[in-house]
DNA sequence: ATGAGTGCAAAGTGTTTGCAACTAT
DNA sequence: ATAGTTGCAAACACTTTGCACTCAT
């Protein structure tokens, strides 16, 4: 996938065809609640807990049960469609998976907001760690924990 | 305080007299639980959860119960004498603090093996990180999500 | 048609909390 | 004496599971 469906302004899993698609490859249905699961998502930049989600949820399509949302979240992850953050303080975080490539997350233990970094950050940890230690990291699954500049008041 | 107390290697955190010392700094108390918790940490080289830590306490401290635990190491993470690392995968997991500074933990996300490795692999990091973004990274305390080498085969 | 997916209720982890009784200082 | 602490039970947040039924393909 290059040059044709390139990347463009319009997120690839905004296109229902194209989702279809891809679960399809894995012998997925595409249900009304994972169409609305990814809906949420879609509308929102940032990132939300499973139970975030099934309160979005609930607003368009009030018979999806709490169950079948956790169910999509997993199904969409297992397609890529989605990924999710681990976050030391929280429940864990869901959000698309942007064609753009994987970026890193910076979790405040403060006020517990979730920054996005560049996954270029650790790129030499990465290296380091699996030459010394056999360790391939993946940076992108869990959060950074620290504090933001705006509670090192 | 029995004779027992004299044979006690280096380990700071090991002499009674001097945990109930930083314990007294903060107006806290030197209970049954709290040294049981204590010994138990002392007692494995690894890290260990709450509820292990809550069933090995439960072997030679019957009376103790699920949440004097959880408080337990609540209060002697606020002294400073324990710390945890919240895992992506499972449960918080404790251990003492060591006298000789922080490690950082690198977690398998197939094995679930929990790894240490020294912290100032993320000194540049950690550097840039405030730099650029404003954000104080505390390395320590998640640990860092991958695969293990035993797991890459 | 048929396997994938759903709603429901219920259970499972891991952890916290209100409270009266207790104990280390 | 008097905070600080405990045990207990119950609640809590988050997530998973067994089952019979329904739906996308």
């Amino acid at each position: 996938m290059d040059a044709a469906d390139a990347v463009e302004d319009a997120d690839a899993v905004e296109d229902v065809a194209d989702v279809r698609e891809r679960l399809r490859a894995s012998g997925l249905h595409l249900t009304a609640p994972r169409r609305a699961v990814l809906a949420v998502l879609a509308s929102t930049a940032g990132h939300l807990s499973a139970e975030h989600v099934v309160a979005a949820v609930a607003r368009t399509e009030p018979g999806v049960h709490r169950a079948s949302v956790y169910r999509a979240l997993e199904a969409l992850t297992d397609t890529g469609l989605v990924q999710h953050v681990h976050l030391g303080h929280g429940a864990t975080a869901y959000h698309l998976a942007d064609g753009a490539g994987e970026h890193l997350h910076l979790q405040c233990g403060d006020c517990g907001a979730v920054i996005d970094a560049p996954v270029q950050l650790l790129g030499a940890v990465r290296r380091r760690l699996l030459r010394e230690h056999g360790f391939a990291l993946d940076a992108a699954h869990v959060a950074l924990s620290g504090r933001c500049g705006a509670c090192r008041d």
